[in-house]
DNA sequence: TTAATTTCGGACCGAACGGTAACAAATTTG
DNA sequence: CAAATTTGTTACCGTTCGGTCCGAAATTAA
């Protein structure tokens, strides 16, 4: 029809949302994702929108892949700890790596979820489904399995581990901390199973 | 010695404080501290610094203020139970008066610790002390009194359960999740005693 | 080759940004 | 009263912000 694109916008979109991720909302300038996605702000704006709807993009993506990616791990056939195991694993392989952006959805909740009504929707679902997620992976171990408000409770308890877990990478604790951290929140699953 | 200032620098700091609270660093123009302080910029930067310096401020003053109320609403003669009720009823009060701004400490931890080295400091600093402050607040009670690791561990926990609940309620959750989720962490303390 | 269509690049927009200089108003000290 | 000193106000600084316009380049269909 006519002329083809230069550039791939999934690698592009990809991008933005890894500087949106590092920088927040507000930290984030059109010409940083200029940068980050080598484009100029037509092609940016032509194929995503205004800095709001790139926001939006990049941050359904994240939850439609980092999230997605978490819950494919943990919901591999094994028992819960093993689960939350994996999980907490591959919070904190990016940290190993000297990443500290954290979570994304966390980030997304603190930054802009008062302000932007949309946001707020997401950073809603997205945390109420990792509760969802949670629970399944509790779900095939005793005696969660058999104890339906222990198994909500602990689903609540583990959501908000998690995401506080994600607040101390971000706030830059050393990694024994959030290694203990880790342990400590497992060592509620062993109690759990072992009475 | 000369003309008197016509405000008061500590109700000023207080609004600055508000406002970069509620907006994160980022989100908070030097208009936004004018209007709520009812100062000029050169009044702002004579009294505090530029904007950063503003910042450091505020959050210090969070962490004396607020956080300081929250140590001595917990430390008041209690068991471990009591005190960490009164802690999370004091972190969900706001909410029911429709105030989500959350915690200053957490949101500067996502905002701006990995931007700005200060701020870095202070939030590792912020959440450690929140941990040291947690195992105070335990050791008054079995079994964690006699048991140095489980108060350790217990203590991470909590403060991962802290922040991720404020992460909950400044991402919009809703009330009887935030009430839920407050039950769910004071259960541990509730199973710890008993068994 | 030409017409139509889309992408791309640079220039540009008004507004808001953080920050500063200069001066008038007010108060204390001599 | 006069000199000195600090506060408050206005205007302004250059830069960057998010966003748009428009012409040049590239490609396909006729």
């Amino acid at each position: 029809m006519a002329r083809p694109r230069s550039y791939d916008p999934h690698t592009a979109l990809d991008r933005v949302q890894k500087t949106f991720w590092e920088k927040g909302y507000h930290g984030t300038s059109l010409q940083d994702l200029e940068k980050a996605t080598d484009l100029k702000k037509q092609s940016l704006y032509r194929e995503f929108g205004n800095k709001d709807a790139l926001y939006h993009k990049a941050l359904a993506l994240y939850q439609d892949r980092e999230i997605a990616a978490l819950a494919n791990a943990m919901l591999a056939p094994s028992d819960a700890l093993t689960r939350f195991s994996k999980l907490f694993e591959l919070v904190l392989q990016p940290v190993y790596d000297g990443d500290r952006s954290g979570c994304f959805l966390c980030n997304a909740a603190l930054d802009r979820a008062q302000e932007d009504s949309e946001t707020n929707k997401r950073t809603q679902d997205g945390i109420t489904q990792t509760t969802q997620l949670f629970e399944t992976a509790l779900r095939v171990s005793s005696p969660y399995k058999d104890d339906k408000a222990l198994l909500r409770s602990r689903a609540l308890e583990f959501t908000a581990g998690y995401f506080g877990l994600r607040v101390m990478i971000r706030g830059g604790l050393p990694i024994a901390t959030l290694k203990a951290t880790v342990e400590a929140l497992l060592d509620q699953i062993k109690t759990d199973s072992a009475g």
